[in-house]
DNA sequence: CCCCATTTTCAAAGCGCTTTGGTTGCCTCT
DNA sequence: AGAGGCAACCAAAGCGCTTTGAAAATGGGG
């Protein structure tokens, strides 16, 4: 049924030195002999056999990626999202990825034997935190690989693809300052993780400008579930002086906090407003919500799509562009959004 | 650094026939050499070479699956637990996954494709239906192959592992009608899935035995997400009989429904009961829950592992054992269950 | 003591691809 | 006209494993 290079070769006329070349985009093939393989190709269906490309190449044509095993990061909603997006990019290059697990004491180890191994030809991490040693692992192993995320301090010569962290919630901070509220709390992601530091670290940025600071009872900083968003909410709720603004990492966290709202007999985006960070997870939609919430949005499976692609670029071409992306997020204004309530108010919950 | 066989064998002074053929318990090697080469192997850490097995053998040393991709099915997070079980086993023997997206108007083509390419040399399908018409193919092609979950009607004869639905909200409801209980709804999942549909008719039995039917408009079929468990619950408490015993589908489901029950102001455990099944998913645990959950459980993880080591079996060795493995859920008793309110005093809510 | 059956080992031929190290024309330059 | 250069192609040698077909060692029976 399938055939090999050997049959199409032998259809061609051609030796099988001559197709390879031309399949491979080598300079030594007259430009009319390679129409005419690749048009053989097509006619044929030839695919070559991964196996024997291997073999012969040293390349796995497989990306391997180191998984940390710690609280919170263990089968995680958000990850998964992201692999979806890396797994479907993989497949349709007849890529195969690679999760390894492994615990933070043996990462180094695991990267090192990874590497050795020969079963991956690249790379990939994520979780990044603030000075991560992972980085200069990595460089000093000569394999490619890139980063989802950017750590904070250490070297910057590294390819990463990162979302602004920082813009984001600046700029839903900024919203809600101008929506009069005085009064914020925040639902951060676990606290060594850089894009929390880097959120947090935009919502400050912006109350600083408007002479607020962040009340550090306000805050959380937990794994991203929906328990850990009701538990910090009602916190919240039941502080001397409540926020009337609500910043969450995710809308994981905003399902929680959203239920804690609700018992507590507020109304989102009238009685308190809150923007949740959106990585568009199919099982959670914002405009699914009683009140559909505001948010910033960055796809978190396109960004595994596009981390995919280019680990396969850099496999099967040898390009050497160490692709650095910072993507903008988009602030989607929805319900759950309004005024600050008048501040006195509030304590009576008036209607 | 790493020894491929051809050094290994010289080592021994043996020839690559012998080492291979004791590596792979062929009879034709003796006791005594046998030892001595795994002996060897131990201490070089000798690894035979994926791609030259491959090569060599045509097997792909890959187990392959077909998703669907329909409403509800897309990155569901069920999905995502049962994969983590089932990659984690596969890295463990250096097999690869791969995950293929089809409409199911492609699901033929696309198994047919892929157990002729040779990319895979097994065959994984779930989110089975009702009469589901992939067994009968899949046993026309001749690919080993395993079910996660099982048809009704058709063939029965053919590998899988289930858990045993109807027992489960058999036992559940059983254990509400003991608690007086006599009003109940169910927020199940798609009705075309098996799953959703036995868990159905383990309740209407019990429910049967004790001279109860079950009112068709406190019934939900729809995707597990918390959304559609809320407005579920929230349909439910409006009816002219809202009920005082609820089953779930899933804890995420059971995620939306207790939302609900807590804005209708109804307290769970005393006003209304409600049991779920936990497929133990990390980031949602039924006892952490305000109310702890009362579930039937198993864990949709440890079924990935168990598909994936049947799978690495009948491919690695040429083991002809079908297995047919269906597992028995535990009823787990929290504080979301309690004994049925005094039907008069409901409708005022007293305390 | 030799022959045959059995056990144990081996040399060599692939698996399907890439890549090294040519060879063959053909054109240009001196 | 011959040297040199270049474009276009090819034969053959691997990559590291499995497996076929055959040979060597062993043992038992006549």
């Amino acid at each position: 049924m399938a055939v090999n290079l050997r049959q199409l070769s032998a259809l061609l006329g051609l030796s099988q030195t001559t197709v390879s070349r031309a399949l491979n985009g080598y300079p030594e093939v007259n430009a009319e002999t390679r129409k005419r393989v690749l048009a053989a190709v097509r006619e044929t269906g030839y695919r070559p056999n991964r196996a024997a490309q291997r073999l012969a190449t040293g390349r796995a044509y497989s990306i391997g990626l180191v998984m940390p095993i710690a609280a919170g990061m263990d089968s995680d909603i958000h990850f998964g999202e992201f692999l979806a997006g890396l797994a479907e990019e993989a497949v349709r290059h007849d890529f195969h990825f690679v999760i390894n697990p492994a615990v933070p004491a043996e990462e180094e180890a695991t990267f090192r034997r990874l590497a050795a191994s020969g079963n991956v030809d690249a790379l990939f991490i994520a979780y990044m935190r603030a000075q991560d040693p992972r980085i200069d692992i990595l460089k000093s192993l000569s394999i490619p690989f890139i980063v989802h995320g950017r750590a904070i301090g250490g070297a910057r010569d590294y390819p990463y693809i990162d979302i602004d962290n920082t813009g984001a919630f600046y700029d839903a901070t900024r919203l809600l300052l101008q929506l009069g509220h005085r009064d914020f709390a925040l639902i951060n992601g676990p606290c060594d993780l850089t894009f929390a530091i880097r959120r947090k670290k935009g919502m400050e940025r912006a109350l600083g400008e408007a002479g607020i600071l962040l009340d550090p009872a306000l805050q959380e900083q937990s794994p991203m579930t929906d328990e850990h968003g009701y538990r910090a909410m009602q916190r919240f709720l039941s502080a001397d002086r409540p926020p009337t603004a609500v910043l969450c990492s995710s809308t994981v966290l905003a399902l929680g906090a959203v239920r804690a709202i609700n018992q507590a007999g507020l109304v989102l985006g009238r009685d308190i407003s809150l923007i949740a960070h959106d990585d568009v997870l199919p099982m959670l939609k914002p405009e699914n919500f009683t009140v559909p919430l505001t948010t910033t949005r960055s796809s978190l499976r396109a960004a595994g799509t596009r981390v995919a692609q280019h680990l396969i670029g850099s496999v099967s071409r040898q390009q050497k562009t160490p692709i650095q992306e910072l993507w903008k997020t988009e602030l989607i204004v929805r319900a759950s959004t309004g005024a600050a309530p008048a501040r006195c108010a509030r304590p009576v919950r008036s209607a």
